[in-house]
DNA sequence: AATTGTGAACCTCTTCACAGCT
DNA sequence: AGCTGTGAAGAGGTTCACAATT
């Protein structure tokens, strides 16, 4: 469990509001609003204005009684937190069909997550160049993480070779995976990872609408 | 919240686990395992036994005592609780980078998640094919759902036509949304909205490598 | 008057522990 | 003997409600 400054164990769940507030107050400030309250901050995320008091207040006390949060200050705040106040430098693994759709990925760009280093282990593919990156071969992927100052790792491998992918690049001391594999990579203590399994939403989406009329309140009905 | 067939609230968390227990019984199958212990399943998916029993127990009891279940039987019980033991028709609105990406997208597929509409509104891509289909004009999006007996739909468009985007396939009686666009969708009663934020995921890992270590433990260190 | 920051209450989800079945 | 199914306990996350502040 990852722990704020002030000594907080934060959840998920807020890490992931903490970005969505991000965005809010991005949003807020190019329309022109200077101070937002944690109501509206609230409205613009279908939560509520507590969840959104209680959120920030594991990293501080960012706000002004009876006026609300000033928007540049707080947006600085939560890029800080996050750490999103610097880029990083990201390589992709895996130049099939999604990964080469990352490669210039407007949203992964604007929060500073530079697409450094390219690679993949199919002859077809190497020396190819995709949105002005060439794909390099993984074989020398220590080099490339090296050179490249790699931080971040995003995994978009067939499932069979995601486990030996991550296993490799974590010897080359990367401690950040955003995996779009379907399965559960394992990591040792001190390595994060991040599942983005696309199918899995569209499965959540048939259940909700297959189950989606209420259960028979009596028996004879 | 939706409700199981025995009337229990199922959390969306739940339903994840139900997603991935599916891969994994599939994995097993393939491996020729014929029984598989709950505590099996949780070892391929880093979760507790009792999680995974819990879990499968909202819906029934798919088990035998002292031989854990059997593969084939748990995995067809999951489709059906799942709703993916059939196909279901999807449109694509937006054939950007990421939605033409998606069009092809294996993991879809075998889920039996069918690509059957791609839509824009950009005249330079409408009528170019992509993976085999051809792009649509987004004017016509009421018929191109009637014909396509649509049930779901993936939006991948810039942030600010979303919102538009998914109210007017909510007037086409689309009920069931992936929604790739950073922003929250507002959607009436009876509608189901997925986020797929693939930005929030890389934030989350900056967050954790920002933050990985422990909290001062005394003033003066 | 408006809005934050937060302890306490509440609710939900996970884990425990064991009876019950094969 | 082994493993499930589940009520109860425990942990964790959300909401309430109000004192504190501007």
């Amino acid at each position: 469990m990852v722990v704020s400054p002030n000594g907080n164990k934060i959840s998920d769940a807020t890490v992931r509001r903490l970005s969505k507030y991000y965005r809010s107050l991005k949003y807020a400030y190019d329309r022109g609003m200077r101070t937002i309250s944690s109501q509206e901050l609230a409205d613009m995320n279908t939560l509520t204005a507590a969840q959104v008091r209680k959120d920030l207040s594991f990293f501080g006390a960012f706000g002004r009684r009876g006026l609300g949060y000033y928007v540049a200050d707080l947006q600085r705040n939560i890029a800080r937190i996050l750490g999103i106040n610097k880029t990083w430098n990201v390589a992709l693994v895996g130049a099939g069909n999604i990964g080469r759709a990352l490669i210039d990925y407007d949203q992964f760009r604007q929060q500073g997550f530079l697409m450094k280093v390219v690679l993949d282990n199919d002859p077809d593919k190497i020396g190819k160049v995709y949105h002005g990156i060439e794909v390099r071969d993984f074989a020398n992927v220590e080099e490339e993480v090296k050179k490249g100052k790699i931080k971040i790792a995003i995994v978009a491998v067939p499932a069979q070779f995601a486990q030996g992918v991550v296993d490799r690049l974590v010897e080359c001391k990367v401690r950040a995976f955003l995996n779009f594999a379907p399965i559960t990579v394992q990591v040792p203590d001190g390595v994060f990872v991040r599942n983005e399994n696309m199918a899995i939403e569209l499965e959540a989406l048939s259940f909700a609408l297959t189950n989606r009329r209420e259960p028979r309140r009596t028996l004879g009905e």
